[in-house]
DNA sequence: TCTTATGATTCATC
DNA sequence: GATGAATCATAAGA
């Protein structure tokens, strides 16, 4: 009941001093007394405002009976009217919105993930790129690198899947929705503008629906890539053929554990593991033997005697030894200098104990000097002349003065490759 | 379950 | 960028 004297009210505020409207009362069509101009007006409006709560029917009926209405041109202008003030208003509100940084961020990591963009072999870059960052390229790794690849193309196709339909449906609730405004627009005024705008307020509501899709897609690649990094860090050991081909470098290097780029790839290569994990290896191995000598003489003794006994049927056959240079140990002999061979290196007599008093050198040492050499006399290719020209005392030596902390730790005499020392002058390869 | 060994990672230094 | 040192995390064995 009160209603309608309300929305008239209202509406009779707003359409007041309209010159369509009065136009239109003053062309006469609005009826000859102001009463019932009123009254039209009202009835018009009573029956817009109500027109929702009819029957399909009924309202069609009631469209098209408002369409015919005399009053309906006047109503119209005063519509557009007020729209184009409307319209006026929310144009300030309309700026051009700068681009979303988070969602800036989550294409620009589907699209660095192999998610987002032109099909690369289902993130197979980004596999590669993180199986390079920790240089895991091993056997191992490799099944790992195409599980890991599965999982991301399946994310992928899921993402695009997602996407389509997003945009399908996207396009589809525009396609309706203009159709719909241009229906209406035959009974109140609509712009064109205000159809781009409804436009672009779907296509908005649909683009924060998107980023929720991205969103979740990029929480997944984070998930399968923090399973994928943490099944590379689980430990495996090296095999054991691998550890010995290490050790064997380390211990016939001893004087100076620090293979080159060459040598890393090809130890790397005869392990079977990266030229990472060489270097790894090298740095856990050099830090834990500097921090105990001791735990490390027996594993160095066996080394050393087996490298003796390889030096030995090298020499024996003439050919090349296959350990991997170090800079130090190739030809130019790096540090070692000859000239100091005399303070660098043990003689037979030195070897043998007889004159030999290392102050670093203790007797244990020394027992470890005799032990070894019972092993290569047992192995019976390594002879006095042999174990002079390559067994050495490196104390003194300070083989790589860029550096310098290797010889703080006292390396064991017993223990220095056959393959170095006075050998150092050749190469480990042209042994 | 505890201890030890060991490969990997991080950070500081040169 | 290579390395040392500390540390983490896990495998392996007692």
């Amino acid at each position: 009941m009160d209603e309608q004297p309300r929305l008239m009210h209202s509406h009779g505020v707003g359409m007041a001093g309209h010159p369509g409207l009065a136009q239109h009362m003053q062309d006469g069509t609005a009826g000859t007394d102001g009463e019932g101009r009123k009254q039209d007006i009202g009835d018009i409006l009573q029956q817009i405002m109500t027109i929702t709560d009819q029957s399909l029917d009924e309202a069609q009926a009631r469209k098209h009976a408002l369409n015919c209405h005399r009053m309906k041109p006047a109503l119209f202008n005063v519509l557009c009217e007020i729209k184009e003030k409307t319209v006026l208003s929310i144009r300030g509100a309309q700026e051009e919105e700068p681009p979303d940084p988070q969602l800036m961020r989550l294409d620009n990591m589907l699209l660095a993930e192999g998610v987002a963009g032109p099909e690369k072999g289902g993130g197979s870059a980004a596999a590669a790129a993180a199986a390079a960052a920790t240089g895991g390229v091993g056997a191992d790794n490799s099944a790992e690198h195409s599980d890991y690849r599965a999982k991301l193309t399946q994310i992928r196709q899921i993402y695009h899947t997602e996407l389509e339909k997003y945009e399908q449906a996207c396009n589809e609730f525009t396609t309706h929705v203009m159709n719909l405004l241009r229906e209406q627009s035959r009974t109140r005024p609509i712009s064109p503008k205000e159809i781009e705008r409804m436009v672009s307020i779907i296509h908005r509501k649909f683009s924060s629906i998107q980023m929720q899709l991205k969103q979740s897609t990029c929480e997944a690649v984070m998930i399968l890539r923090s399973r994928f990094l943490d099944a590379r860090r689980k430990r495996r050991n090296f095999n054991k053929q691998a550890t010995e081909i290490l050790n064997e470098y380390f211990y016939s290097h001893l004087s100076n554990p620090y293979p080159s780029e060459e040598a890393k790839e090809e130890l790397a290569k005869k392990c079977s593991i990266t030229v990472s994990q060489v270097s790894n290896w090298f740095g856990n191995k050099r830090i834990r033997y500097k921090k105990n000598i001791g735990k490390f003489q027996e594993e160095a003794n066996m080394y050393a005697a087996r490298t003796a006994v390889n030096a030995t049927s090298v020499s024996a056959h003439g050919s090349q030894a296959n350990s991997p240079s170090t800079p130090n140990s190739a030809g130019s002999a790096g540090s070692f200098n000859m000239s100091n061979s005399g303070d660098l290196f043990m003689s037979v007599q030195s070897l043998n104990g007889d004159s030999y008093q290392g102050g670093q050198v203790g007797a244990n040492i020394q027992s470890q000097v005799d032990t070894l050499r019972h092993v290569i006399s047992q192995t019976g290719g390594y002879s006095d002349s042999l174990a002079a020209s390559q067994m050495y005392s490196p104390q003194g030596i300070n083989v790589r003065p860029t550096n310098g902390g290797w010889q703080d730790a006292p390396t064991p005499s017993s223990v220095t490759s056959p393959t170095e020392g006075p050998g150092s002058v050749h190469s480990d390869t042209s042994n």
